[in-house]
DNA sequence: GTTAAAATATGATATTCATCACATTTTTAA
DNA sequence: TTAAAAATGTGATGAATATCATATTTTAAC
């Protein structure tokens, strides 16, 4: 594995921060950076994994084959570790992860990773934190999924894109309509009828995959409503 | 907080085995035990928490409140932590716990556990597997919630108590028909419903709140199917 | 043991949404 | 630039399941 100047790195993890410089060299000594163009594979579900996998730049889709085809398990914005779960807890990969715009990953290897978690208790602590906050985001997500019917769950979905990914009201869609109903849990048909209904209703205008929102706190309200 | 032996306690998580004797003696100074009956409310939504929960025997309910009512997001069988996630990341519980038999429960000041996972690396390096393991049984849960239809989510949830919870192809249901609802998202009539159907074709039986699988693999293919 | 309350069962009806079918538009590749 | 492929839009239909209504059974309280 080539060595990289981690301390340099501009776009540290907020766990990483905490390292010391000797301890950054054990990260640079033992990590890989690559980019990958939007629809690259980044990993695969079911392979085989032996890094910890650092989202330096870029946005990425987590996705698993479920009984009834793939499910969008959830988006990941840089800077974020995606492979944490798949490869600590397991060394199978239990989902795919797939660039959906132009992206930058280092990987880290696990057992440098795990040295690390041994030597500092702050690097480790943070990490943690981040877990736990994942576990509740991804519970919340999960009773949205359940409890909302699609109309409402779509309209989550655009919040979340507005809000926590582009923050901003104006963003270009970086799904597909059939991807917006793999997150959400419904066909493409239903996808498209209900974003033009959206506009339909003047709460966003779309055309293509660009798209506005015009009238956000009734697309709050639907997106609670359900 | 009272003082007790944690070093004696034969039924220590696998993080807390990597413990010291002294850092035993600090969990059992900062450790309180209590013992909740069925229906008792272990901690609350929305409530303060300083604690981080450990239950030490027993069977509970994880609940959140939901734009639609209530949605059970998992239950918790001991030896585990329950209060990881919401009072760590946060100081305000996101979910509520419920016994839904006769349980005893550890309540561990946030600080002294803060404290181990500073000084002891192996112990906190279990409860980061621990955590990663959640989070990928968490994802697979809510893909299943979300692909599957109500029968398949109900064949996976009496499938699950039989394997995960009980070990067991017979056993009474620690749940209410409306409670199964609030877990796989349905209502009370439709579990009812769905119940007596698996009943009428032979897949399991069922007396009020006594159930018996009979036809596993068939149960498994309709868990699987939808 | 009796009564009240809660849980469960079950039919009828309405709604949501998946699926199929096909048209149209956009993107990609040669 | 053109052809092919992929993505999107839209109507018709049917299946799944929520909801409402009401009866029955079980559990809890006194």
């Amino acid at each position: 594995m080539r060595s990289i100047n981690c301390s340099a790195c501009i776009l540290k993890s907020t766990a990483v921060k905490n390292l010391t410089v000797s301890e950054l060299n054990i990260l640079g000594n033992n990590c890989a950076e690559a980019v990958f163009k939007k629809g690259d594979i980044i990993f695969k579900q079911n392979a085989l994994s032996s890094n910890i996998i650092y989202l330096r730049t870029g946005l990425i889709k987590l996705a698993i084959e479920g009984p009834q085809g793939t499910q969008i398990i959830r988006l990941k914005k840089a800077p974020c570790y995606l492979g944490l779960p798949t490869t600590m807890g397991d060394k199978i990969n239990q989902y795919s992860a797939v660039a959906l715009e132009l992206s930058t990953v280092c990987f880290i290897d696990i057992h440098a990773f795990k040295e690390l978690l041994r030597i500092n208790p702050d690097f480790t602590y943070e990490i943690l934190i981040r877990m736990y906050k994942n576990e509740l985001e991804q519970f919340h997500r999960c009773v949205k999924l359940v409890q909302n019917q699609v109309y409402g769950r779509l309209a989550g979905s655009l919040l979340y894109l507005a809000e926590e990914i582009y923050a901003s009201q104006e963003f270009n869609l970086p799904l597909s309509r059939s991807e917006i109903g793999d997150m959400i849990g419904t066909s493409r048909e239903t996808v498209s009828r209900m974003i033009n209904s959206l506009a339909q209703e003047g709460v966003i205008s779309i055309s293509g995959k660009h798209i506005k929102i015009l009238n956000k706190s009734l697309l709050e309200k639907i997106s609670q409503k359900g």
